[in-house]
DNA sequence: ACTGATCATGAAAACGCTATCATAAAATTA
DNA sequence: TAATTTTATGATAGCGTTTTCATGATCAGT
């Protein structure tokens, strides 16, 4: 690799002018600019960026920390993250973490590595958040998951109400007229347990202090957060209780899954059982049938941290915490049914 | 931020010593470690990257450059290529481009900012490749395209035959019994050209060679590459051609997309026409009907991709060029039709 | 107690670059 | 022509680490 040094050498100029023709400063003569700008395609010369970055003390893009590939409704978050920071004219940067690494201490190696501007964690725990986050030093945004219990002075969260929109998921399947309801969770190894209990005890309370006949150990059915998971818990849970009529799920993967295992196993929806599921991702919309869903606003998420942690970055400005709102769905997965019982 | 100067300082040893602590040096007294290791800890201290790396001559774990956030099939790429790097004790970095991005163009500027070990390439077209990639220092690989053309040295290709997969695709619905075959494609700007072209010429000519009924200004349906897309051409197709019997959606998400679409405007699918799509994207499993695919084998795909840029990156290998298996999936979105014609 | 080996530590050079300051040459002005 | 400003360039001091080499202290063996 040639240096600096080395274009110094063969242009016959001195490093500080070639310096100055690296970085396009006026003060240099055509000629030699020319000179130096022929060497440096020869040698296919690239500065070397730790050499620059330790002078300059510069900083990586935002790092967005996503913990979960493959899970469709963070994957649609970081499209509209990706949007506005390209609206801003910001770059990012990825990072996937395994499913079991710890969170914050992986994400205080990918600091110590990069030196970002900003960092964004998403699908990540708040449990995780507890120990290491100290070390962070950095303005920082939990896109998913309220962190105002933390009171860490460099973290912001903004997420949905989950335990409420779970409540209210329930809650418009009562409406519907439907009192045996089944809920399909998510394993806490596969799912950031803060949001999955969340919705989980949302939905359950909203049942058990209602109208409905709820048994957890009975109506309940853990399950991974996948297609797969959505597709085998929902058998397993009918073929246990076989009366349910409807079911929540609680994540719209799942309840894609769901859909699609009810079926297969001559479960007709909605005519014989309904489903609701939750997020709102895109796939939601096109499946057989609609899929009804309490839907978070995606756009509005991305866009507030986005907003608040550019400004963060370029002011000094205390942490903020926010619910954005949710929607119910309307779709052909819900069926009313005339109260019989 | 703390230097390693100023531990040295608080410590009362030299910044040699602090540095042997910090990099676990063995030849440090237990009692000097412990006194550093406080202070350290007293002062939140990281070391900074820049200056170790430039020191070391270190590198930034492998890049991968994706262009084209949302498309489902290289998200399942992506995730299986993490996998793969995970079990090879790589972390990786993934860049999103946003789809106007000139693929290398923006590479360069990463290498420039990252220093990667390696590049991945996932969905950028082979014609960006053509002029800027000369300046890419670092062993790569085009995961979906085929690089072999271009010769360049440190650019390895692994791909399925597209050409001859869509040739199959429609082959499939010939065999079903179909004549009049539509197709729903792609705009070039939405999809990286090359792999349309490639689907959309192989499907074409199997079709015009073959024993079908193909006019490609009545039968063909550009569209962009999302649900959205495919809900939208498939209407406007079989408004235009309404004796359509069959469609070869260019992509899965294309197809779940015009599955929807056939669906919300009253046509049965597979009794009134039948869909095939190419990918083979997980959520292609759960659609109902459940679509009948080209399936990519994705996970050999990454795992290629993964075995020969590590290979490349740690000895001096040649490039590789190797085109991938595929297969048809069954479903339940292709009806037979009896020869009435 | 005296030599030679071992150990813990410090001093300083180097990594590749940017930026400041100094300086020589050229251009401007009086 | 002398005095002044402008311009182009070179020399050099860091940026925060790691690492080599040197040095003084401790230790074992005679």
């Amino acid at each position: 690799m040639a240096t600096i040094k080395d274009i110094a050498k063969l242009s016959g100029f001195s490093i500080g002018t070639v310096s100055r023709v690296i970085n396009n400063r006026a003060d240099v003569s055509p000629a030699t600019r020319e000179i130096i700008e022929r060497v440096i395609r020869e040698q296919n010369f690239q500065p070397n960026t730790n050499a620059k970055r330790l002078k300059q003390t510069m900083f990586s893009p935002v790092t967005i920390i996503v913990k979960g590939i493959g899970n469709t409704f963070l994957e649609a978050v970081l499209e509209e993250i990706q949007i506005n920071m390209y609206l801003h004219g910001e770059s990012i940067n990825v990072t996937f973490l395994d499913e079991r690494a710890n969170c914050v201490a992986e994400a205080v190696k990918i600091i110590a590595a990069q030196n970002p501007k900003g960092l964004i964690f998403l699908g990540g725990s708040i449990n995780n958040f507890r120990k290491d986050f100290k070390a962070v030093q950095v303005p920082s945004v939990l896109a998913t998951g309220n962190a105002s219990m933390l009171g860490y002075d460099n973290l912001s969260s903004f997420t949905t109400d989950d335990y409420r929109a779970a409540a209210d998921a329930v809650e418009h399947l009562v409406q519907a007229g439907h009192r045996r309801i089944g809920i399909l969770g998510g394993y806490p190894e596969s799912w950031p347990e803060d949001i999955g209990a969340l919705r989980l005890s949302g939905a359950v309370n909203a049942l058990e202090s209602g109208h409905a006949d709820f048994v957890k150990d009975r109506d309940y059915e853990p399950c991974a957060f996948s297609l797969q998971g959505g597709y085998n818990a929902a058998r397993n849970l009918l073929r246990r209780t076989p009366d349910l009529t409807a079911l929540f799920a609680i994540g719209d993967l799942v309840a894609v899954g769901a859909l699609k295992g009810l079926q297969d196993n001559g479960y007709r929806v909605p005519q014989d059982i309904s489903v609701i599921g939750f997020d709102g991702i895109p796939f939601a919309s096109y499946t057989n049938p609609r899929l009804a869903t309490i839907k978070q606003d995606i756009s509005l998420l991305a866009k507030r941290t986005v907003e608040d942690l550019l400004l963060r970055m370029n002011y000094q400005r205390p942490v903020l915490h926010e619910t954005i709102p949710y929607y119910f769905v309307e779709g052909e997965s819900i069926a009313v049914r005339h109260s019989s019982v």
